[in-house]
DNA sequence: GTGATAACCTGGGTGC
DNA sequence: TGCACCCAGGTTATCA
């Protein structure tokens, strides 16, 4: 059994989907157990699997940090790691019948109906997927037709990173007049899809930008900066497959690798990378914050707001 | 409308 | 060794 697990931020969701699309697309769901109700809340366990048993996985998307899992008849399901989820898979249809521990949902798939894949015989083999959660934040959301999709994710998420129109000056405009810090604005899904604490971190000390900043006090230039670090940070992450903290492992056994390449995060009392000062962990919006302050200068206390975080 | 905070949840680490 | 406590963090709900 081979493990998909980290701390899902977009360039792990991204890492897997890119593994898992090939192996699920083409296949129909034959069965699908929740063992947690919590995960397809407000739905029932078997309301969920049974909108969803007999069709073929059309696609595997991304969005933000949410796996779109898109099935025959326009009916998808939007799924959330959270910050413990994690999706193994086995082949052959999973003949150990033994559960790893924090299994909350078994999914097992028929064989692949496409004809161009490189490996035909293993398309032609049955595959059992499971999705364990130690702490049992994920989700899993079933949306009927396109329309429902679009809506779901327009109330939800922002711009992803990784697009067109993911601009300095279109973050300049979203962040006009706002008085919050400029990593909660950065870990606000409902601005920007698909960055948490880790690329905060390092997207903020890559653009010199102290995190207590008030997101609304940025200059043209840092816009401009912060938008080149972000997706610098996010690709640097998709390239090395992710990062891993905890146990994060790919479908080849490999783990990612990103965590090698923190610049700040989790390296308190280490020195900056860039000016050899100490790197030094804050709070900022409740999570734990890691920032050179001699390359990312604390704004000037100015205004009630910017106190109150100080 | 905006921002802060609590709650959800459990494994792991720390201190006694 | 065993116990209690705290921390981690993505999202949502609630409150000011």
């Amino acid at each position: 059994m081979h493990t998909l697990d980290t701390m899902p931020e977009l360039p792990e969701v991204e890492t897997i989907r890119g593994q898992l699309a090939p192996l699920v697309e083409g296949r129909t769901l034959r069965r699908m157990e929740i063992l947690d109700a919590r995960w397809s809340r407000p739905l029932a366990p078997e309301e969920l699997s049974d909108a969803l048993e007999g069709r073929r996985i059309e696609r595997l998307g991304r969005r933000g940090k949410y796996l779109v899992w898109s099935f025959e008849g326009d009916v998808h399901l939007a799924q959330h790691l959270r910050m413990t989820g994690a999706i193994l898979f086995e082949p052959g249809g999973g003949r150990s019948g033994i559960d790893p521990p924090h299994t909350r949902v078994r999914l097992e798939l028929g064989p692949a109906r496409r004809g161009s894949r490189p490996d035909r015989e293993a398309a032609r083999r049955a595959v059992r997927l499971v999705i364990v959660d130690p702490r049992r934040f994920g989700t899993g959301e079933l949306l009927l037709g396109s329309e429902a999709l679009e809506a779901f994710f327009a109330a939800r998420l922002g711009l992803e990173p990784l697009d067109e129109g993911f601009t300095g000056e279109h973050l300049r405009r979203l962040a006009r007049g706002r008085t919050a810090p400029i990593k909660a604005f950065l870990l606000d899904q409902r601005r920007v899809a698909g960055v948490g604490n880790i690329y905060a971190d390092e997207a903020l000390f890559r653009a010199r930008v102290h995190p207590l900043r008030p997101a609304g006090r940025l200059s043209t230039a840092q816009w401009s900066a912060l938008r080149d670090a972000v997706m610098a940070a996010l690709q640097a992450g998709i390239d090395a497959r992710g990062a891993t903290i905890d146990d994060f492992r790919d479908i080849d056994g490999v783990s990612g690798s990103f965590q090698d390449q923190f610049l700040v995060h989790r390296r308190a009392g280490e020195p900056c990378p860039r000016c050899g000062g100490e790197i030094v962990k804050m709070v900022v919006g409740g999570r734990g914050t890691y920032v050179c302050e001699t390359c990312q200068p604390r704004p000037r206390r100015r205004g009630a707001a910017a106190r109150s975080y100080l």
